[in-house]
Parts: C-alpha cells; sequence; structure tokens
DNA sequence: ATCTAAATTTAGCCTCGACTAAATTTATTT
DNA sequence: AAATAAATTTAGTCGAGGCTAAATTTAGAT
C-alpha cells in the first residue's frame, strides 16, 4: 500500500483523463484544459511532467494525447469515489438539492481521510449510485458497468425507471427536478414526433414534451 | 462582505496567531514556527508578507512579534469556528472518538463553504463547545467568554464539572476517556499533597490520583 | 500535393510558499 | 561592559503549477 499523497490538482488531472477516456479514445490536450478550465500550453506541460513519474501514472505519446495506466486510474476512480459518496451524503444528511452538491464535493473530495470515506460509505449504506444517478466505483476501486438507455431511444408505448441524470448545469437540474424527472421516477413514453425528436413522456399524471436536449441526459432502464 | 479567497497556509497563520496572542502578547516568530512546523525563517517571509497585504491582516515589528488586527482576527475566528464545528459534527454524526477528529477537520476547515458551516452548525443546534470543550466561536465571530478553571487549582471537598480538556495528544487523550475525564461530567477532589501537587479525583465511584501534568490541562466548573 | 487552420508543444516567465546558510539583532552571563 | 548564546531576519534557491507568445505538428480543404 503506498500513500502516493498527490496534490488537488494531479487528482484533478487523473479525474478528468478518466471521464474524457472513458469511451476508448485518449483525452486530448484541448479538451483537458477545457474540461479542467487551464490553458492548453499549461496541461502539456502537466501531463509531461505525470507521464515521467516514479510509478506512473499516464500514458502518453506526443500530439496523440494521454490515457490512464491502471495505476492512474486507480487514483482516479478513487477520486470520483469520494466525489460521489460526498454528494450523496451532502443530499442525505446535511439536505442540499442535487444542484448544490457539485461544488462542494469538488473541494472536499480532495481532503477527506479513507477513514471518512469508509464512514460516510457505512453510514449510507455502501449506495451504488450518487443523486445524479451516477455509478459510485466500490471501496476496492473498479466501476460497475453501466447498463442504462438513453430516454432519447425510447418509443411510445414504453415506460422505463430513470436511473441516472448526466448533467452538471444547475439550472438544468433544477427545471428537470421541478419536472419530477429525478432518479428512481417512473416514466411512460406516448407520443415520439420524427422531425424534432421530441417525446412526449407521461411522469405521475403530469405530461412533459422533451427535446433532444434533454432526452439525450436521461438515462433509463426498460421496464419489460 | 469580501471574499479574501485566503489559502490553507495564510489561514493556518492566522489560526495560530490567534491562539498564541491570546494571553495578550504578540506571537514570537520561533513559536509560531514550532507550532506550524516551518522553519522561522520561512515564517518571517511570510509574516512580512501578510503585514504587507492590501487589508492588513496582521502588525508586524522586527523583532517584536505579531498580532492580529480586527480583521485577522475574524479570519482566524472563521477557520477556527470551522475547526471546533467539524470536530463536533464529526463525533455526532460519524462516531469518530474525540482523538481522531483534530487531523480530520484541521484539513476539512479549510474548504467547506460557509454554506456547509451553517448546515452543521444547525443540525447540531449549534453548539457553544466542541469534544474537547473548547468553545466555537459565534455565526457572527465572536469569541464568547471562558470561565472556567484549572482542576489543579481545586482543593479537598470541593466538586465540580468538567467544561473543557486542553490536550492534543490522542494517548493522552485516550487515557483521560478511559478515566471517565471528560466535558460533562461531575468529579470531586477528596486529596491534595503539597509535595507533588498530586490531586485525587473522584469520578463517579473510580477514585483517581492526578498529576499536574494532567490536572493543569483539565478545566472546570465549580459547582457551589 | 499544397496550403491553411487548428491543435499541440516549447520557451521563458511568474507567484506561492517552503528551505538552507549566513548575517544581524536582542538577550543573558560573566 | 564584553562575550556568548539565542532569536530573528536576509539572501539565495527550489518545486509546484499556472500563464503568454512563439514555434511546430497534424489535419482538412482545395
Ligand atoms: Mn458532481
Ligand atoms: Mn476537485
Ligand atoms: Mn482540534
Ligand atoms: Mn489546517
Amino acid at each position: 500500500m503506498k500513500k502516493s499523497a498527490s496534490t488537488q490538482s494531479v487528482q484533478d488531472y487523473l479525474k478528468h483523463i478518466y471521464e474524457l477516456t472513458e469511451k476508448g479514445s485518449p483525452a486530448s490536450t484541448n479538451d483537458l484544459a477545457r474540461e479542467l478550465d487551464i490553458k492548453p500550453a499549461s496541461v502539456t506541460g502537466m501531463i509531461q511532467k505525470l507521464a515521467a513519474e516514479k510509478p506512473t501514472l499516464v500514458e502518453y505519446q506526443k500530439h496523440q494525447g494521454v490515457t490512464l495506466t491502471p495505476t492512474g486510474k486507480r487514483a482516479a476512480l478513487e477520486v470520483i469515489r469520494h466525489h460521489r459518496l460526498l454528494e450523496t451524503w451532502l443530499v442525505q444528511t446535511l439536505g442540499y438539492s442535487w444542484d448544490e452538491v457539485h461544488e462542494e464535493a469538488e473541494r472536499l473530495e480532495h481532503v477527506i481521510s479513507e477513514d471518512f470515506e469508509r464512514r460516510i460509505a457505512a453510514a449510507l449504506g455502501n449506495p451504488t449510485r450518487d443523486p445524479h444517478g451516477e455509478l459510485i466505483p466500490t471501496a476496492d476501486l473498479k466501476m460497475p458497468v453501466d447498463d442504462t438507455t438513453p430516454l432519447s431511444s425510447l418509443r411510445p408505448s414504453q415506460s422505463a425507471t430513470i436511473q441516472r441524470v448526466a448533467a452538471a448545469d444547475p439550472n438544468l437540474l433544477r427545471h428537470l427536478d421541478s419536472l419530477g424527472l429525478t432518479p428512481g421516477i417512473q416514466i411512460e413514453v406516448t407520443e415520439y414526433s420524427a422531425f424534432d425528436n421530441n417525446l412526449t413522456v407521461k411522469v405521475g399524471r403530469k405530461i412533459n414534451v422533451l427535446g433532444l436536449n434533454i432526452t439525450t441526459k436521461i438515462f433509463v432502464e426498460l421496464i419489460s
């Protein structure tokens, strides 16, 4: 067990590299710079440093982007686990709403101890998803597989349960909350417009017409 | 309302200057260096920078030590309030013991939002003392006056309630806990030895003979 | 195949906050 | 009043992690 003691900065780099490489391709300098809100030149510098460290965290080929080594991936999942457990816990025990937790968790994720992590995980009953429905990496740092489908792919007469809402913008989150579109909620698609891809969705007794910008961000599990 | 956004480092300096100047005299470079575990030369450098900042946080005279300005004092109390609320909250809601909380609070104190502070304060019922009995600065950043007396000044037949235990060493804290010497507990002094200043103290039905090293660290309120 | 635009890297610089070694000031003893 | 010791400050250096401006590579469009 190594205590690598990486900095806040390094942890954020690893976290965002993880997210950008989830679909398989390496993370580009520019994308990383945009996500981290750091200038591309600075990102190049940091990536080069990371790629040169003792236990290599990152695989880097000039002009080809970065990927994580297994060690780097574990470090990233550690931070992501912290983040998602913290969000869950802020909502459950301190009454935060789902649009408020991200910013707070963004800072706390870097400073809590492994002991703290264990305690909140236990207090919450080892949850598998955070308030937005994002999967929480397990204690041994494996990311569970997500088998949800985007709401945008459903068609009339299909019913489903909302599992995950992939949105960060607090305004959008509050809007979705006001429509009742939150994880755990059951919905039914009643209409589809091929022209604009709008879906008409029944939530409880309310009916909403949702555009692609929303339906691609909501992930559901079909009810057979 | 200014968001000064001071760094972790600056916050720790201010906090320790506050503590060292509580008895009236300025904090010396060396004392500060020892408390912060930073070399004296570095402390001089930081103090000089702090004394030169836009809203002055610190009063500094070469070779005469530092004191806090009202602004600096407020900043220090803000951090101390965070620390003590966090300790209280870690103990109450996550089952930490009083010898474990300090280290965790030491890191969290710098990253929680004012919103977080308000939420835990409210959830705890706006407590006035932390798990060690230290007074928690109020929401408007005033430090309540402490009117306790050291246990060492009591004499046989006097009874008192433990209010505060001024110890940081986890081993000592665990020892005191095992003796039942914790805030809120009632005690009675039955014997005093003028030779070694030992006090014999009755706690519940247990009798302990305590040396100066312990009795000067326990602060009580006399029962008239 | 060439030209251009976008992406990426290099080079040089900066601030923060620490450190060591050396100089200086203040305090204590003789 | 000196001499010595202790405390403090100065001077110079370092690593982390940013930034800008300029050079270079790669990718896209004729
Ligand atoms: Mn988040
Ligand atoms: Mn973060
Ligand atoms: Mn503490
Ligand atoms: Mn601290």
